[in-house]
DNA sequence: CGGGATGGAGAAAGCGATTTCTCGGGGAGA
DNA sequence: TCTCCCCGAGAAATCGCTTTCTCCATCCCG
């Protein structure tokens, strides 16, 4: 606030200027015509004078300060960055900023942050794939206009942006199944991760799709020390048959990829690995990874579009789900013994 | 604002408590002590009404709206990533919130983008790495309270907190030389990056300090394609002799390594590979990067601190500098053809 | 040439809190 | 029992702007 303006407000410059305060803001927002003369005196007192109106005032006026709120349970997820970029991008071609709050995966912060970061804001963008629905619903209701961002939320008018994690794994499964795999094991995400959730109905309807397949379940996480450590699992169901891994996202993919090389399993030669996200590094990784895309800046802006609408006092927006695109790359490859297994 | 209380005020609780708003304010802020029994029946009613005080009134009266602005030229880009999570908690810890501004790596709004969000907050962090040094000067007096991140600039009154590239540089060289190349090259920046500049200048202070080595420089980028891009320049390089690379930043290592394998040229066995910042993913790549950390949440928390130092009305507290520390990997080892070249 | 319409500028009323100011009442000391 | 002081609650001013309201002057038209 402030600025170096710091003390000289909109009645400084009218008394500079000679004029009246109405004057000065008539001169600065434009809404009705004013006298060319007091138009030019005004805007030489307010260069002489530095001035610069407050905002805080302004938003008080008006009742909103043209910023909106995102919370993300952890700034340093590829999949947040990317929305946020999104987001940011979009809503400043309105004019608005964004704030960020970080929950830091603490689960029973999230509501409060969320309260808190909304109440300092026109709106808000909510990633809170671990908070229990019940409490999700109930925060929905508490921070309107608010958009939900990548989990499903039926029977309620709020906007979701999402991703069809369901179609992505089922899709992900036809890739492998395609290339002859029948044997897969999915290295799943958090428990509590509604994503997870998603992605293992995926699992379920890709199953019954193909009877032939099977897929197996590891327990694993959402980062790269997660897929590194799940690694040892993956090798032993890799001897016990598997030939294909879909790991919970490219996090844990890559980690999986870096500890497969130490252990000396060749991908894809002997096993093919594919993640879900399409992070920037997906396409880096030895070999190259398989992935399923999805639009992160995008679902950004889409929120960003859902956001404004609400704000401008519109109706709902419905909801949006992305399908992801599959990124076919070294990672997943046919099965080495033709026909595997089944 | 206001979220879901819209229209309910601090009247509205007054009234209903029948009391006056000053006292509700007593209240809330528990500034001096009030009646037990009118607190209990304000309380009461703040619960019935589901009030919730506007901080954008507040935030009028008392001048500030305890929230800091961040302005980074890419908020893809991990570094930033980083610093921006360390200054989020930092500052949460104290109950600001951050503000981020993405500039899109568009240099000439860069001025412009950071005096808007900075109206909007109490204080500012700027990232901006390329925007010329006159003219951030400038905008550095309009901006304050401001620290610069990731650069340096002498002889004025601006805390910077930033990473001794220079040394960093050295240190590499040092780990290289240590291993014994005698012939290096180094992918540089961005040419307008001050943070390349810097990089340079450690590879003149090496140079001075190896009289016996040589670095070679190759036009690069700040990106894994430009990696990509300069991998053939590489691999020339490498076949007149140079058996070590320090791209300027992990991103262009890690495009490097992913190009460098496809031509197959095998990193570290004939070439060696460094990058610098030590991303998330670094220690992911194949073969694992060597790189040199800097402590990105760090240097977020210690802006946020200098920030609130300069908020409560502190002296301008002096600029840090992190020295990077080497985090050696697979990807440097010592040159093939033992003694080299030199 | 007079009167209603028009338009532009200043005065004043908010926006929703905090905080100072004012005043009344109760407790303590004489 | 009376006075003084202190404390606590309400009234009012303030933060810095926008916007309505009011008024005056000009302009146009009959």
């Amino acid at each position: 606030m402030g600025e170096r303006s710091r003390g000289i407000t909109i009645s400084d410059v009218a008394a500079h200027a000679g004029v009246s305060p109405a004057s000065v803001s008539r001169v600065l927002n434009g809404r009705t015509s004013v006298d060319p003369d007091i138009v030019r005196k005004v805007q030489s007192s307010i260069a002489t004078l530095g001035y610069a109106p407050s905002l805080v005032a302004r938003s008080l006026v008006h009742g909103r300060n043209t910023t909106v709120a995102m919370v993300v349970p952890d700034l340093e997820n590829p999949l947040f960055q990317g929305i946020l970029k999104g987001l940011s991008l979009a809503a400043a071609a309105d004019g608005y900023r964004v704030l960020v709050a970080d929950t830091a995966e603490r689960v029973d912060d999230e509501e409060a942050i969320a309260i808190e970061a909304r109440q300092r804001c026109d709106a808000l963008v909510l990633c809170a794939p671990r908070l229990p629905e019940a409490k999700l619903r109930r925060l929905v209701e508490r921070t309107a206009p608010v958009v939900i961002v990548n989990r499903p939320l039926p029977d309620l008018d709020v906007p979701v942006v999402g991703v069809d994690y369901v179609r992505g794994i089922r899709d992900l499964v036809d890739h492998l199944v395609g290339l002859g795999h029948r044997r897969i094991a999915y290295v799943s995400g958090p428990e509590t991760s509604a994503s997870n959730a998603e992605r293992l109905r995926g699992v379920d309807e890709a199953l019954a799709m193909h009877p032939s397949v099977r897929i197996d379940l590891i327990a694993g996480g959402s980062r790269p020390e997660d897929g590194e450590a799940v690694a040892d699992a993956v090798v032993e169901a890799h001897r016990a048959g598997v030939t294909a891994i879909i790991a919970f996202n490219d996090l844990v993919a890559l980690g999986l990829l870096a500890r497969l090389r130490e252990l000396g399993v060749h991908v894809p030669g002997e096993l093919s690995v594919a993640g879900f996200d399409d992070v920037p590094m997906a396409r880096y990784a030895t070999p190259r990874l398989t992935s399923m895309s999805v639009p992160r800046a995008e679902i950004g802006a889409q929120a960003w579009e859902r956001l404004r609408t609400l704000i401008g006092g519109g109706p709902a927006p419905h909801a949006v789900l992305f399908r992801p695109r599959l990124e076919t790359r070294e990672s997943t490859t046919a099965p080495a013994a033709a026909g595997a297994s089944a």
